[in-house]
DNA sequence: TGTGTCACG
DNA sequence: ACGTACGTGACACAT
């Protein structure tokens, strides 16, 4: 028995400390955890360090307490939980209940009362009792038996109150603690004690006097004239706050200690708990444990090749790469599960097996997969096309929330609950001691991936059907992932001999900058570090640094273009600049990626990246590829067809934002102005500036185009006025003149900011989401971000859907329509094309068919092409 | 590994 | 008063 401790907590105290210590934390889908997460972490530190026996957290139950009729405004004139807080509360206790630790709250006593109470039966009973709270209030129950810990700044850190240490540190016993705060009283729970006396004065009286009534009775003895007359004056006010200040220790509590007994965790419940917060280092940490731990065996089998019966008409089938980078790496094996039996087959002697080409290319073969187009972009290296894919993790994931940022298996597993599969770090290691495993611990990565996929399936198929997301997963991304899986292998012919005599000439001419800027600024430094040239600019040469970075002086284009007329090397630098640029990524970069093989580049598409639903594109990024100005846009003259007489053809929407801008808000006139096929930036400037068409400047509309930008990034007059280098004030009334010209612009902007509010996401016209749990945010900056984004994100994603879907179109038709043509590139709003030059006249009018017709608007869609022997021809 | 810069839509 | 345009990726430098 003398082995028993009993942890009591303080549920309210702590969770508050715990808000007040962290800042405000939300996870994805909007709920702030702050408070959860410092309680989970103060929970997990006290019962490792305790290990108590028996365990109980207690809550206050309401507003009204039975000190209420001792004194009406006890804890009056508190600030009112934050809300931010309060939503938190159900968590706690879903947590308490998860680590299966008793809670308990009772009509009109606080939490103190019910710890006091059950303080008490447990000391009766001999047994060693600690209390955990952030409110000083509880060292009153300190004793031989009964250690108090309050926490201190911060949630972890502790301070424990023995009766010794409360000696040492007021020169009282606990009792006196009580004494105490009836004559200083307490602010926080608005206990009034005795006006002018503080803690010190309290301490001295206390330990002459011993308390408060021992005090009254000798008052005559006390020094001091002022003190007497303030002590007479509120004996009263004194006494009941004593009362107030005393902790109840028989309150009507239906709990007893015995009851208390605490068994441990079920650490299920606990996780899912954690998953449902996103505590992600929670969930890391609890990883090993389940890693070696909870991690069940799975059985596998290591095959030497493709027995026919070992393919079912339903497979999760996995290919283990080696590297991220699928195009290059090597292929470690592939993975089988079929709800029984997990099979391996090591390295890529699968691709010789004609058993195994035939079933992939099987459509009515199901297969269930983690990443379907670096399955197809690998097949089709080996001449096999995957055909029946019919789940893809990855995809169904990020249609379920784009912000899970991970590829990696086992995070995304994890996300769902699912704890059977190893990190890739964990089985290959990391940075330079990333290697192969052994064969049986590579098998069994595999294989569990393969499991994790065919388990989780069903589940997130559900969550899709819930969400009404389902077809935009199943109908649109999940073909075109087979699609860019195609386009990736594809790849696009780039003529390694056009770079590299546009970098001889480059180089030659950046060395002759160079010898020019050494010249101006009167010594040699690195034009490339923003810290050296800072340096230089300011200090040396002494022009005025207009913008400052986190570390030093901004040399930013656009600051160094308003100091271009206060000198000469200036515009050198910013040559300089453009140059270099265009030489280190786009010659450099571009040459090292191109393939010996086929002389051609194959980018990779993330297609579970961004939160708005459009591609991305790496290693190298293809959408970035310089148009803007003449210089750079001549590296487009590498990009060429793959066989000679075939043509590049590229194709674009044009305002394809404002036009879906346009559908979303229904504005008359800017609805009236697509459809009569109307120039939407002189229009705009028409509307803004007040004049007739053709009155309109050309500096007007490239005003009236900035704002147009303004708009679909989410206004802001800040962002307008950098942008177009106005003041403040004249972007603001642009922006104003804007929103009275299109009053359904502005009324849509208020109510997708007042959905997201409501909601916690935004959707697109295919329902994709994105969740933003700051629009709620305290914090101005946060806020701002969410909502410009609110405005943002169904614009840009919206976009991205209808390409998408031209995408999948355009592949049906090319095939339907049995032509050569192949799909190289997307470019947000471009699509890319090599062609036989017998197929241009037919892909002159299938493709602005296509495209405009992939999503019908209430505006229509307009789609501009060219064709040329390279990219740049392309205009 | 983070910061600044700059290429694209 | 807050300090900002939305979404990306790659490179060089500095730590």
């Amino acid at each position: 028995m003398a082995s028993e401790k009993v942890l009591l907590l303080d549920g309210n105290s702590l969770a508050y400390r715990a808000f007040f210590a962290l800042p405000l934390l939300t996870n994805e889908h909007g709920i702030h955890t702050n408070a959860v997460y410092g309680f989970t972490l103060m929970l997990q530190k006290i019962m490792e360090e305790e290990n108590p026996t028996h365990m109980l957290v207690a809550f206050d139950a309401g507003k009204t307490t039975f000190r209420h009729s001792t004194f009406g405004e006890y804890k009056g004139g508190r600030q009112k939980t934050p809300p931010e807080l309060s939503e938190q509360f159900p968590y706690v206790r879903k947590l308490i209940d998860a680590y299966g630790i008793k809670r308990y709250e009772l009509e009109m006593y606080e939490a103190d009362d019910i710890i006091g109470t059950l303080c008490k039966q447990a000391e009766d009973k001999g047994q060693q009792v600690i209390v955990v709270s952030g409110d000083k209030d509880l060292t009153q129950l300190a004793t031989e038996n009964t250690t108090v810990y309050i926490t201190r700044k911060g949630i972890t850190d502790i301070e424990k109150y023995t009766p010794s240490h409360i000696e040492e540190k007021y020169g009282l016993t606990p009792l006196q603690i009580i004494d105490m705060k009836g004559l200083m009283g307490d602010a926080s729970d608005n206990i009034p004690g005795v006006p002018g006396v503080g803690e010190k004065t309290a301490i001295k009286l206390l330990k002459e006097h011993g308390s408060v009534e021992s005090l009254y009775q000798a008052l005559d003895t006390v020094s001091g004239v002022k003190l007497k007359e303030k002590l007479t004056a509120n004996e009263e006010q004194a006494k009941m706050s004593k009362t107030l200040a005393t902790i109840e220790t028989s309150a009507p509590i239906e709990v007893s200690v015995d009851d208390l007994i605490y068994n441990g965790p079920n650490m299920d419940e606990v996780t899912a708990v954690w998953k449902e917060l996103s505590f992600k280092t929670l969930l890391d940490k609890s990883e090993h444990i389940t890693d070696e731990q909870t991690t069940t065996e799975v059985s596998f089998e290591i095959v030497d090749d493709i027995n026919p019966s070992i393919l079912k008409s339903k497979m999760a089938i996995h290919l283990e790469m080696f590297d991220e980078q699928y195009h290059t790496s090597e292929l470690l094996g592939i993975a089988l599960f079929d709800g029984e039996h997990s099979y391996f087959v090591s390295g890529s002697k699968v691709f010789q097996s004609e058993v195994f080409c035939e079933w992939l290319e099987d459509e009515t073969k199901v297969k269930y997969l983690v990443d379907s187009k670096a399955t197809q972009a690998v097949s089709r290296k080996h001449n096999v096309s995957l055909q029946g894919a019919d789940f893809d993790l990855l995809l169904a994931a990020y249609i379920v929330n784009p912000s899970i940022s991970s590829d990696d298996v086992a995070t995304m597993a994890k996300e769902f609950g699912y704890y059977e599969v190893l990190t890739d770090e964990n089985v290959y290691g990391k940075g330079a001691k990333k290697a192969t495993p052994v064969l049986e611990k590579l098998a069994e990565h595999a294989c569990r991936k393969a499991q994790a996929v065919w388990t989780l399936m069903p589940k997130l198929e559900e969550k899709l059907e819930e969400n009404e997301q389902y077809g935009l997963y199943k109908d649109l991304e999940l073909p075109l992932a087979s699609i860019l899986g195609t386009m990736e292998s594809d790849g696009v012919k780039v003529d390694a001999q056009v770079l590299k005599e546009m970098g001889v000439d480059l180089e030659q001419k950046l060395r002759s900058i160079e010898k020019d800027i050494y010249a101006l600024a009167g010594q040699e430094f690195n034009i490339n570090s923003p810290k050296q040239l800072g340096v230089i600019l300011f200090e040396k040469i002494g022009l005025t640094p207009l913008k400052k970075t986190k570390t030093g002086y901004s040399t930013a284009a656009d600051v160094l273009e308003k100091l271009e007329n206060e000198h000469e090397i200036i515009s050198y630098i910013l040559n300089y600049r453009q140059l270099g640029k265009l030489n280190s990524t786009y010659i450099e970069g571009l040459m090292k990626e191109i393939h010996d093989d086929d002389q051609k580049i194959h980018t990779r598409y993330q297609q579970a990246l961004t939160s708005t639903g459009r591609l991305s594109s790496i290693n190298p990024n293809l959408q970035n590829i310089p148009v803007r100005l003449e210089e750079g846009r001549k590296i487009r003259k590498a990009f060429v067809p793959s066989h000679p007489d075939w043509v590049m053809f590229a194709a674009d929407y044009s305002q394809i934002e404002l036009r879906v801008l346009a559908h979303m808000c229904k504005d008359e006139k800017l609805v009236d102005a697509f459809i009569n096929e109307m120039d939407i930036h002189t229009k705009t400037a028409m509307d803004v500036f007040h004049v007739e068409k053709d009155d309109v400047t050309s500096d007007m509309r490239r005003a009236a185009k900035a704002v147009n930008f303004g708009i679909v990034y989410g206004i802001s007059d800040y962002g307008l006025s950098q942008n177009l280098n106005i003041t403040r004030k004249e972007a603001a009334i642009f922006i104003e003149n804007y929103l009275n010209s299109f009053p359904g612009v502005k009324e849509y902007m208020d109510e997708i900011v007042r959905e997201a509010k409501q909601k916690g996401y935004v959707t697109t016209i295919l329902n994709r989401r994105r969740y933003l749990p700051e629009i709620t945010s305290s914090n101005f900056n946060l806020r701002s971000f969410a909502e410009r984004t609110a405005m943002n994100t169904p614009i840009q994603g919206s976009a991205a859907d209808i390409i998408k879907k031209a995408m999948i179109d355009m592949a049906k038709r090319l095939k339907e329509e049995n032509m050569q043509t192949k799909m190289l590139l997307q470019v947000h709003d471009e699509l890319i094309f090599e062609a036989p030059k017998e197929e241009i006249a037919l892909l002159e009018k299938i493709v602005p068919e296509v495209m405009e017709a992939a999503i019908k608007l209430i505006v229509p869609l307009k789609v501009e092409y060219a064709y040329g022997s390279s990219w740049y021809e392309t205009k």
